[in-house]
DNA sequence: ATAGCCTTGAAG
DNA sequence: CTTCAAGGCTAT
């Protein structure tokens, strides 16, 4: 369990140069509010510790209801907004990560007074502090031009770690008892989500790390997958015969082949593009990247559209309107690699797995990826990272062994089927 | 929705 | 008792 203590670095550095102001020359005066120094979330006054930090009102009340109201945010100006105490309206999502990032916390609530001892050891780390550029109030130039404020669609990044404010309920939950839980793909033997190894590390540290990883991948997500969600919501609508069935039958063998190729190339393009912003993926050589897009084609593909499998149908549109329906899938790839796809999907999505979860299940696969590589060290830790934020990403949605083990079991069809995907070719017939 | 002010209750 | 942060209230 995380908690604050007295030694925490959340209570470091406060300003307590003032704190003989009240009884100076042994006479009471009248009070003078303590000196909290600025807010560690955006410079404003603080008016006292909040949730762990000297913060102003406006950044404990923003805390506050953003955990109260689990409220989901998305940045639309490149993650990196200065948090001033004029700016700190224009993001949430920044505004929110700049809580995080400063040690903003539920554990850290501590109600009555601050004990002497306490007090009289942060006065001694106010040196270490001191060094802060503190003269500096103007609000510094925020390179981040309002473009596209289109915030209608509804998918955000949640800033919230609690599934809800219940006192005893707002920490992760890690079942110790689920702590050897094997992910049995791509080797029978390695030891994916080992849930002890989380529980080894160190959380509170880390907990950043991966709400940050958590963050942008499904930024990025969620932008390379915005094709086909609008591709979705059609597949709602013609099930809910809202529209007309999208189904053209007796479409040319070589005309599907032809779409799936495009499609493919399509996919693969803009796979690329979505890897090379991946956190991590930017230290990577271009051989071992080019490697692990390659070995990933449709294991991918099959992440990025897994919204449109749906009640053992698919949902997707090619490139020249026609549905890639079932139908469309045996003529073009085949009986088998058909049901295996459709079964795999059918599979994947009795799991329910949150965009989140997807998004990180991305990076993760990827630097899963089995090759000789050039330098296999560094996408082995990258892939360290990402099972960490992965299973942590579990345990927020409180997900048991069984979801955990069943989704491996399901990941493990994709490397067959990636393999019979890479080496289909055009048989006319 | 935000943030300043006020009340409440915990804890030294 | 006092001090303090959380949470409530309410004018913007």
């Amino acid at each position: 369990m995380i908690q604050i203590t007295q030694n925490s670095t959340n209570l470091m550095g406060f300003p307590f140069s003032n704190l003989d102001q009240n009884c100076q020359d042994g006479k009471k005066l009248a009070k003078v509010p303590f000196n909290f120094g600025k807010c560690k979330v955006c410079k404003d006054k603080a008016t006292g510790i909040h949730y762990g930090i000297p913060s102003c009102e406006g950044c404990k009340g923003f805390f506050k209801r953003s955990v109260e109201k689990n409220e989901k945010y998305v940045c639309y100006f490149g993650f990196k907004c200065e948090i001033t105490p004029k700016q700190r309206k224009r993001c949430k999502f920044c505004r929110w990560k700049a809580c995080l990032a400063a040690g903003m916390s539920f554990e850290g609530i501590k109600m009555g007074r601050i004990p002497k001892i306490e007090k009289e050891r942060a006065r001694f780390s106010i040196d270490s502090s001191s060094n802060e550029n503190d003269d500096d109030d103007t609000p510094r130039e925020d390179a981040s031009p309002p473009i596209n404020s289109d915030s209608s669609n509804s998918q955000m990044v949640s800033p919230v770690y609690y599934s809800n404010t219940n006192s005893t309920d707002r920490e992760p939950q890690i079942d110790t008892q689920e702590q050897n839980i094997s992910f049995n793909f791509f080797e029978s033997s390695s030891n994916f989500f080992n849930f002890q190894s989380i529980l080894d590390s160190d959380l509170e540290k880390n907990r950043l790390i991966f709400t940050i990883l958590r963050d942008r991948c499904y930024q990025l997500y969620i932008q390379y997958t915005e094709k086909y969600e609008k591709q979705y919501e059609k597949a709602l609508r013609v099930i809910n015969k809202i529209e007309g069935s999208l189904v053209n039958e007796s479409i040319p063998k070589k005309v599907l082949w032809e779409n799936f190729l495009k499609e493919t190339f399509d996919h693969s393009k803009s796979l690329y593009a979505y890897a090379k912003q991946l956190p991590g993926f930017d230290t990577l050589c271009s051989d071992d990247f080019l490697k692990i897009i390659n070995s990933n084609i449709f294991i991918m593909f099959g992440l990025r559209t897994h919204k449109l499998f749906i009640d053992g149908e698919h949902y997707l549109i090619h490139p020249n309107n026609v549905q890639f329906n079932r139908n469309n899938m045996y003529k073009t790839i085949g009986i088998d690699l058909t049901n295996r796809v459709l079964y795999y999907h059918a599979k994947l999505s009795s799991l329910n797995l949150t965009n989140q979860e997807i998004s990180l299940l991305v990076p993760f696969m990827l630097t899963s990826t089995k090759s000789d590589f050039v330098d296999p060290d560094n996408i082995k830790y990258m892939n360290e990272y990402f099972k960490q934020a992965l299973t942590y990403e579990f345990s927020l949605n409180k997900r048991t062994s069984s979801f955990i083990s069943q989704l491996a079991q399901y990941l493990s069809f994709t490397v067959e089927i990636n393999d019979m995907a890479m080496n289909l070719k055009y048989v006319d017939s």
